[in-house]
DNA sequence: GGTAATTGTGCCAATCAGCGG
DNA sequence: CCCGCTGATTGGCACAATTAC
């Protein structure tokens, strides 16, 4: 029986070694198609030894567990993610949503986000959903399949409370970034986008001596823009200006957007003060408007988000800084806690600070 | 026994469903954790038979087909990626890999990629190399644990030929983006390089009678930099100019990197005719240089890739349009093609444009 | 007889070849 | 021939069982 047994053992790992050798003997003469069993088989252990060592559990000799080590190795062994998620009914995988790739800022947030995840451990499962909530949804259903262990998302304009709801009843873990939701107290990570507009309006007035101002960008119903407002508005009424001085040119938040709204600020006659964008390329498009009606240097304007681009623009743009990158870093340590059962501070509103530059009307800094 | 197995039969899945409502009952009353099977038993068919349906393929009546549906539906049924990955020894994923998120010119591309092969039912798993190659390689390494179906990646600075013959070997399909290797041909969509740098300088030449060129940005040792300095060389070959009249300052590609050798360039006491960037980033950088001198009027500069800013810039920056978003497309494509079994153009040259704006010194156009 | 080290076995969800009404 | 089912398979993980000292 033993001795029966033990040449089973012997002879069951090389026979399933050799058909896979053969099945794909051309394809791929290294790594492809190496299973922990051949580890094991290498070792002279057990699958279930040789998944110990895999996963840094159990107790193992040392011994063996550089043994099995070295045929990994030797074997170019790589763990499959695919199985291990249907094991677990979770992945090592994160599903990241933005509403456009395309945007600069996102950019930024992005790369923090991912620097994270990743040195945690995690990969990105990388969703566009071109600011479609129905999009968003499908995306989240197709996500749910990958078994990713959370979802970091930059909601979509129109996304009802309902969507967090949603992501709650099914127990997903999940992050809102630079965007948050009326009503429903959802997790998030971004800048206080109420402070945000107040600082630059704060600054406009107190220091520029602004009466009239003009809020441009911003899609209608996007509650950032409309928080970003409201801080203008209380940073009017502290200076005890008249809210009918606030006028509103909501665009897509984009170059192209920024343009176009600038050109219907100049067409409707209006002069105000200060331009006040929802973002840096927004910004970018309302100064090549200005610029196309000689305005450039009568309306002084700020940007929003401080983009890398910000501080080289003519002039260099004054704007508010949400550090990007940190915030997505951020955002990746609120999920990462979340997944590992803590429960961080479920709203995490950043300060946002005010980059002055010469946009506004200030004077270039020495240089150094 | 007959009589046992068909009991077992039945009520196998009816435990089943109940330990698993049991489990997560007030975690997830929908969808979660619903399987095939589940929706088999709804159906009253076999799991097999609702796997047809799933993936529309096979001999199945359209009244039962109907009904399978029906029940996928009612139950909220999300198929697990995983275990078809598992089985399949492939998954509907594509790991996209970049050297900077940052980099505005890749969010473009990257919109364009994830776009076409989000229509293609393929997700996108996403990673950031900081233009290192053993990070590179690591992420190989985990996209292969990850089953992805082929790899899109902008091969970091100082990639060997031994990474494309490595992933040949492995059988991975894979497209090279807008960066290519030297000796070993390998499928590749990206711009002309040489034409490019050559577009730019013929144009400085030709129409302003530039005599003496710098290039600035772009790492030592990056391809992409060589071939579009010797597009510039060639111009400079056939208008009659010396060779020497080519200063080269490379740098990151990036605004800092832009600005630092702009700075360089000044204090080297050069003075050039045009500066050709090696990034539209670049150039926003070297801009700031030539302003902080006072010089900005008197250097020409054109940029490269002609990213949405660059229209807004000041001077509107002429740029060699490489059309990002398009080059993604383009790259899911080639991918595309190779996985559904063609064999594209290997090599995808696109040829690039010149926008021709204000900052080589050409007058503004009219606006329409 | 107790403890560290190792192993066997059943599962996870979907797919596919082969079989039968 | 059309339709649908059975059973085996995929790679890794968890738990109980087992060996060795």
């Amino acid at each position: 029986m033993i001795d029966r047994s033990s040449m089973e053992m012997q002879v069951q790992p090389q026979t399933a070694a050799r058909m896979k050798c053969m099945r794909r003997a051309d394809h791929a003469p290294n790594g492809a198609g190496v299973t922990l069993n051949d580890v094991a088989a290498h070792a002279g252990v057990s699958r279930a030894t040789a998944s110990l060592v895999l996963r840094q559990t159990g107790r193992v000799s040392e011994a063996t567990r550089e043994r099995v080590r070295a045929s990994m190795s030797a074997l170019g062994y790589v763990p499959d993610r695919g199985a291990a998620a249907l094991r677990n009914h979770t992945s090592n995988t994160v599903g990241v949503v933005v509403t456009n790739l395309a945007n600069p800022f996102f950019g930024e947030l992005l790369h923090g986000l991912e620097k994270s995840l990743a040195a945690a451990g995690f990969a990105c499962l990388l969703v566009d959903t071109s600011d479609d909530p129905d999009a968003q949804d499908a995306a989240v259903r197709e996500l749910r399949g990958h078994k990713v262990a959370g979802l970091a998302i930059v909601p979509a304009t129109g996304t009802t409370a309902e969507f967090p709801a949603s992501l709650q009843e099914l127990g997903l873990p999940f992050v809102f970034m630079t965007r948050y939701l009326p009503g429903t107290p959802a997790p998030y990570v971004g800048a206080d986008d109420v402070l945000g507009g107040n600082l630059a309006a704060r600054h406009m007035i107190d220091v520029h001596n602004a009466t009239t101002i003009a809020y441009v960008g911003g899609p209608i119903g996007m509650l950032s823009r409309e928080n970003r407002i409201g801080g203008v508005k209380r940073a009017m009424a502290d200076a005890g200006i008249a809210a009918t001085s606030l006028h509103e040119f909501p665009s897509e938040t984009s170059g192209a957007g920024g343009l176009q709204a600038g050109r219907e600020l100049i067409d409707s006659g209006l002069r105000p003060d200060v331009i006040i964008c929802h973002s840096d390329s927004v910004a970018f498009g309302v100064y090549r408007a200005l610029r196309l009606h000689g305005l450039a240097d009568d309306i002084a304007v700020t940007g929003y988000d401080d983009v890398a681009t910000a501080a080289l623009w003519e002039p260099p743009l004054t704007s508010i800084s949400t550090h990007g990158t940190e915030l997505g870093h951020r955002a990746a340590a609120h999920l990462l806690e979340q997944l590992a059962g803590g429960n961080p501070q479920l709203v995490q509103r950043t300060t946002p600070e005010i980059a002055v530059r010469q946009s506004c009307g200030c004077p270039a800094q020495s240089i150094g």
